[in-house]
DNA sequence: TATGAATACTTTAAATATAAAGTATTTTGC
DNA sequence: GCAAAATACTTTATATTTAAAGTATTCATA
């Protein structure tokens, strides 16, 4: 392997800080665990009839309450164009459904029917567990830094995002 | 707020432990700081001529030379059947090429050509130091700590999937 | 050496995702 | 009150993504 990596004398890795190198190397691992993460996620709901962003707004609606498909949008960091796709199928499945507002005719609330409140109440119980268990090899110390790092690499991201995009 | 939440029996927050409670918002930190960071990456290479899953396998080309269709897969994280439409639309570039091995006709390398080269050695330099710059608020122990920590999740996420595949 | 299993890749079908453009409605500013 | 801007959603086009099925080749083994 490092053979290999000699011969890339375009992006030899003496060219890099210490600094860049460690950034590179954070952003390497959190994508590898937020992927790990997702997977143990889609093979959890695996089985029942939803997908994972289907599973994202049920969830949403189960615990916020009727949404606005912007609202639904932001939540779950998607498009709104997307939002629309994702609620028209569970809309197909007679999960969702959409209530018209009598104040703003550009708008509606998406509710859970019967049907999909049970489902989500069926679901997140044992989801909840499953996330508990996989977390189990962090203590809650470990776990608090980690969530509080997470919180401060965010923002510290957006923030070299807006002075990018001025 | 929690008007709207008090409503919502099915799921009261008060039948989940303190243990599912913390491990439940440590993976919706972790997917909102994964999913930011992916977001700054977009914003970067936006303006050249390729997208983020692109970009990936032509900076995996670069860093590791000429590799298997695969072993992008494998590095990647992404299936097989997504390299094929990846590479594909990189190869109309002219960006990337499939050469054929002689020991194995199942198989080939995909090579970078010239002008694919070229891109990522213009694109990564500047790539990896918007990174460096995007985690500038952590400490380089904070960075530490938590690419060690994220590694850690990681595999006892990986652990938990493997119990729950048996 | 013949054949069945395994490997490497592609194709297909369906869902997800975005940007950009389009439609309908409401709000703003004069 | 009316035109312009803003808001909310949908549609379209394109890319990404997977699972499952298909093709070609190589490996294993009997």
């Amino acid at each position: 392997m490092s053979a290999r990596l000699n011969k890339c004398a375009l992006l030899d890795r003496e060219r890099y800080s210490i600094e860049q190198k460690s950034a590179l190397k954070l952003w390497v691992v959190l994508a590898r665990c937020y992927d790990t993460f997702a997977q143990s996620e889609a093979l959890r709901i695996k089985g029942y009839e939803v997908t994972p962003p289907q599973f994202g707004v049920l969830e949403a609606l189960a615990h916020l309450g009727p949404l606005k498909m912007c609202e639904i949008a932001e939540k779950l960091l998607m498009s709104g164009a997307n939002v629309t796709g994702v609620v028209d199928r569970l809309e197909e499945k007679g999960l969702v459904r959409r209530v018209m507002e009598a104040d703003d005719r550009r708008t509606y609330h998406i509710h859970l029917t019967d049907s999909g409140g049970k489902l989500i109440a069926e679901i997140f119980p044992t989801h909840a567990e499953k996330i508990r268990l996989a977390t189990r090899a962090l203590s809650t110390k470990e776990k608090r830094t980690l969530t509080e790092l997470l919180k401060k690499l965010g923002k510290s991201v957006q923030k070299e995002m807006r002075q990018q995009a001025a």
